[in-house]
DNA sequence: CCCATAATGTGAATAATATCACATTGTTAA
DNA sequence: TTAACAATGTGATATTATTCACATTATGGG
């Protein structure tokens, strides 16, 4: 089962596998099976067995999964077995938000370097003890601090020229929340973020008696 | 064709075809093709023809789309031909970061009320206006400003608390951005953003050399 | 030791989604 | 007027994803 192609949706639903894993655990529960999972994912039971037979047989038959064991399988299987270096650009509202949140560096998630082009903002210091740089500096210090991944967190109009220098620093994945498709080579995986239209996706449901 | 079962993803997919013609129009583009528009999306070109198809024919053959001509038809569509109100809870980083963004009420969406249960912040007013009040009286007050739409923005082991009283409040939209799958009657439809999936799927694809 | 039980892992069936390919139809210019 | 053109709208086809259904296999009690 190995080698198979892994459907995308497969690989966003370990994540919230291990995020509900995640929550059992610290409720001492040490066996779970796929159909209490399944519930409280919000998933069919076999969606969960069949996205882990992608990767190998985790579960005990008759019993379920253990916990922690699965939750580290998981782990390896994503990757979060290490932490990633983060660059966060853009330290407006959303970028300085993301910057004060806790819960990145519990899950492996390290910003090492922040960027503006703001003169007021530059040379700042935030709350986590980064200096927030220059964007004009971001190849050079995305290098020397080994960012692993970059996130657009500036206005739309700057985000295809900031993904440029991120992909010039060596940066192979990007987080974007500006509302427009960036261009980057293929080396380079992006994944989008844009809560309006999760809003519109919910105005459609209100208007048409969804 | 107007009453197929419409896919999730297309309403998704018009959301950002709508995103891009608004840029187009400021660009001063009358007149677009499914290939043009395509690129700019990221998508194929016979997509955007299926999706629109679903609800009717908006293009002309052999010329392609009226830019604001479409823009109306899929605002017609999504139902944004009109204001939502949003009743924000949870003024946190993610909460205030949402609320001083300019965007959203630039697309019709207006925050009537916001909500939070920590002493310090309720009561204080926000930089668009709007006084923080306690969540104790979310189900009266989101039912005095008719909020259509709320946002969670609390920590996760609130949120099933605060989409109970969403709901008793009325609301039939909201907006989850904890980390946790909330349980809502059927009439109550539930949209989640999860920053550290994308994430975890960005860490995936650059352990496992996609 | 063996049987009843429970829950996994998975091939087959189904459902959903995306793409192709082309007939159709407005437009423009000779 | 009409022919050449361009891009839509759509049935057919291909691909991808989800669910079903059950054979398989650990476990624990009698
Ligand atoms: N804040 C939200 O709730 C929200 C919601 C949806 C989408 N977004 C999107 O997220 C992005 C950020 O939103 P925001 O509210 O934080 O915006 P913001 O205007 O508060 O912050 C943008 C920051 O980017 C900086 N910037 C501009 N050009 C830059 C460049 N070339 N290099 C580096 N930094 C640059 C600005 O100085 C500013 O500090 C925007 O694209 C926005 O559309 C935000
Ligand atoms: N900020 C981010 O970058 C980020 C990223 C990913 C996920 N999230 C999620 O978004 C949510 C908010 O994140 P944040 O960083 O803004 O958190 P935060 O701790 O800064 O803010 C949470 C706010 O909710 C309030 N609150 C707590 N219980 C409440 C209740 N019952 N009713 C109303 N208000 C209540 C708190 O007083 C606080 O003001 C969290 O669930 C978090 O996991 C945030």
């Amino acid at each position: 089962m190995k080698f198979a192609k892994i459907p995308m949706a497969t690989i966003n639903r370990l994540s919230i596998y291990m995020r509900t894993l995640q929550d059992l655990l610290e409720e001492e529960m040490d066996v779970i099976s796929s159909e209490r999972l399944a519930k409280q994912c919000g998933v069919n039971p076999a969606q969960i067995r069949k996205d882990l037979a992608y990767f190998g047989e985790f579960g005990v038959r008759g019993v379920g999964y253990r916990v922690s064991d699965l939750i580290n399988q998981i782990k390896e299987i994503l990757g979060l077995n290490r932490n990633w270096n983060l660059a966060m650009v853009g330290l407006g509202n959303l970028g300085s938000a993301m910057i004060r949140h806790g819960n990145f560096i519990k899950h492996g998630y390290i910003f090492t370097s922040a960027f503006d082009v703001d003169p007021q903002k530059v040379g700042k210091r935030l709350p986590n003890g980064l200096i927030i740089n220059h964007v004009d500096e971001l190849e050079e210090i995305v290098k020397e601090r080994e960012a692993h991944i970059g996130i657009i967190a500036t206005p739309a109009s700057a985000a295809q020229s900031v993904a440029n220098q991120l992909v010039l620093g060596g940066i192979n994945g990007i987080l974007n929340f500006a509302p427009v498709q960036i261009q980057v080579p293929d080396c380079c995986h992006v994944e989008n973020v844009d809560f309006t239209i999760k809003l519109d996706c919910i105005a459609y449901h209100l208007s048409s008696g969804g």
